[in-house]
DNA sequence: ACCATAAACTAACGTTTGTTAGTTTTTATA
DNA sequence: TATAAAAACTAACAAACGTTAGTTTATGGT
């Protein structure tokens, strides 16, 4: 029994559909691009996977899970809740850079789920997104956080980190620690002077 | 001669498309989803089109051609740097909640243009970034913002507005106004206090 | 060495894709 | 009302799609 074998390859088919799905879009991206990207014919992929579907499911909800985690674990911490804001930005960064395909394709390509994933990966962000914004909200209550509009507030903080997957090349001028410290300057205190 | 019907019928071709590009994107959008849409078959829109591609390419032009026409404007306009990059926030608002889906194209589905047009596009996109980077520049050498990387202010403020288009739905809570002014401070204040 | 299983292969399936060809209907004008 | 162009239609195409079936090769434990 070689069992070991199987998860490697289930992983690294999983790894390669996320670029794919990233470049060229889940429903762009057909079976035979991921065989060529893995090693393999198309119709062995399914020696360890179920369905492309499966593929899509198992990258969204790989990082869905994260994030709702981190945000059970920064609830839980007593500090002030700029703080919790802060860390919970810095997470999104982390992430981002570590696993920017499968951000880039929880965050594009999550409308091709169907069916119970489908409404299972949205109660999952709403879950997230409301989380986020009670902190935001006890944030401007507590005087620690300008009484400007919670979903704006949320839906900039949450976009402004998303991009940097997009764009953000480690090693080409900005290093990872400038980058958060820069895009918290900017979030937290503005580019106005 | 019946010519006034064809632009028109090509206009309404456009915008549903640009509707269904949005949420099922391009690769997962088939010609006979379209007709459907319009209410004609799919090889009517022949007629009205020359291919699938070049209905992407009309949309993703006409909103860069947007974006680099009215970078063009404030650039020409004498006013201090912080009021330009207001002007342009607020214009990249409007287009938004004016022309959101074909927005959403642009910025999502540019990746299945080919050729020269894919070119042209991402030429086009440089452009327009470059030209807002220079004015980020200018007005922190200019004392009038505060010196934070520039790409890093560039694309946050860039991501910000982008999203407006995924979550924002008027007449629900925040006016257009209100949106407008609480995204600009958020991007020139800050969040913290 | 043998055997069971995992994991690759080839070949093919039914469907859907973008698009073309040829034909009929609609429409505006003279 | 006759006519010509515009714009719809039906039918079909070759290619690509996700997936299945059946077969062969590789691998690890006894």
């Amino acid at each position: 029994m070689a069992k070991r074998g199987k998860i490697n390859q289930r992983q690294r088919i999983l790894e390669e559909a996320a670029k794919l799905f990233k470049s060229k879009g889940f429903a762009g991206t057909s079976m035979r691009d991921l065989g060529g990207e893995v090693g393999m014919e198309a119709a062995s992929i399914y020696n360890h996977v179920k369905s492309k579907d499966e593929i899509l499911e198992s990258i969204c909800f790989y990082i869905s899970d994260t994030y709702i985690s981190q945000l059970a674990e920064v609830e839980q911490t007593a500090t002030p809740y700029r703080e919790k804001i802060e860390t919970l930005i810095r997470q999104h960064i982390r992430l981002m850079l570590e696993e920017g395909a499968a951000v880039s394709v929880a965050n594009n390509d999550w409308k091709y789920l169907t069916g119970d994933k489908l409404t299972a990966f949205k109660d999952a962000r709403k879950r997230y997104e409301h989380g986020f914004a009670a902190l935001i909200e006890q944030g401007i209550a507590a005087g620690e956080l300008q009484p400007v509009n919670v979903s704006v507030a949320l839906f900039t903080i949450l976009s402004a980190v998303r991009w940097v997957e997009l764009w953000y090349r480690p090693g080409r001028g900005v290093s990872a620690d400038e980058l958060e410290q820069n895009i918290l300057t900017m979030l937290l205190n503005g580019l106005a002077k």
